[in-house]
DNA sequence: ATGGTAGAGTGTCTA
């Protein structure tokens, strides 16, 4: 089974190309964040005509998150466990939905920017990433994978100029300590050995065509998903030319369930 | 410190 992740930037705007990476990787699921698209917005008619089924949430324009599956797409919810809203009160961001596909739990993730360590959203950020973390205890004994843009660089590796970003997020230490904390529960990342090099690129200053980017889109598996990993790799030719993301996809291969 | 680009949608906000 082929699983991928891809923070889309806009899934209207992106469907052509979309529809284009299922079929040119011949993916099984695929992952997406910032869709920018209420649920009745969804550009459908396409994936369903290639045997996709499709679970979306998006209650503004920016953050929503969605799961694109061809191997089944059951248990569908919205958000954990103990996610607060952010915004409107009453209002749950949707910024995490997970279902069963093909077997294995799958999360789609958009963790909270951030925006300035001094913004409110900055507390929001950890607060989130700490309710995950408890919310996913639960799921480290099942094959489940947490998918997506963790906006966070575990290491210096991980950004183009660590300099650059010395009063930014992303890169503070209480980033890096909730990234850590799930490694330490079980959480295995299992891209990085097989798929080096940045997987988002800002849209200014020719960022990508400098390689100047970011590392922040990652899977962590549990433990019964980890050890089925085979391989995996980034789709940096996704993000050249016009029309791109900033967001190039990562692609994940897994062997058959062991029986 | 600022601004550069892109996408949502027409006011600016978010990334």
């Amino acid at each position: 089974m082929r699983i991928a992740t891809w923070n889309v930037n806009s899934l209207r705007s992106r469907i052509d190309r979309v529809e284009a990476f299922l079929e040119r990787h011949d993916v099984d699921v695929l992952a997406v964040q910032e869709t920018k698209a209420r649920e009745d917005q969804l550009p459908l008619m396409g994936l369903q005509a290639r045997g996709y089924d499709v679970a979306a949430h998006g209650l503004d324009q920016w953050n929503g998150v969605a799961l694109i599956s061809r191997v089944g797409l059951e248990d569908v919810s919205v958000g954990f466990p103990g996610q607060p809203g952010w915004g409107d009160p009453g209002v749950v961001e949707a910024r995490a939905l997970g279902a069963t596909c093909g077997g294995i739990r799958i999360w789609s993730l958009y963790v909270p920017n951030g925006r300035k360590p001094d913004d409110p959203h900055y507390v929001y950020k950890l607060d989130w990433l700490s309710r995950l973390r408890e919310a996913s205890a639960q799921w480290l004994d099942t094959p489940t994978a947490l998918v997506g843009d963790w906006n966070i660089c575990p290491t210096d590796d991980d950004v183009f100029d660590v300099a650059q970003f010395k009063s930014s997020t992303h890169v503070t230490p209480p980033e890096r300590a909730a990234f850590q904390r799930f490694l330490d529960d079980g959480w295995a990342e299992v891209t990085r050995a097989h798929a080096p090099g940045y997987t988002y690129w800002d849209y200014y200053r020719q960022r990508f065509e400098r390689d100047r980017g970011l590392k922040i889109d990652f899977v962590l598996g549990s433990a019964g998903l980890a050890e089925r990993v085979t391989g995996a790799f980034i789709d940096r030719d996704e993000r050249a030319g016009q029309g791109a993301s900033d967001h190039a996809p990562v692609v994940v291969d897994l062997t058959d369930a062991p029986r």
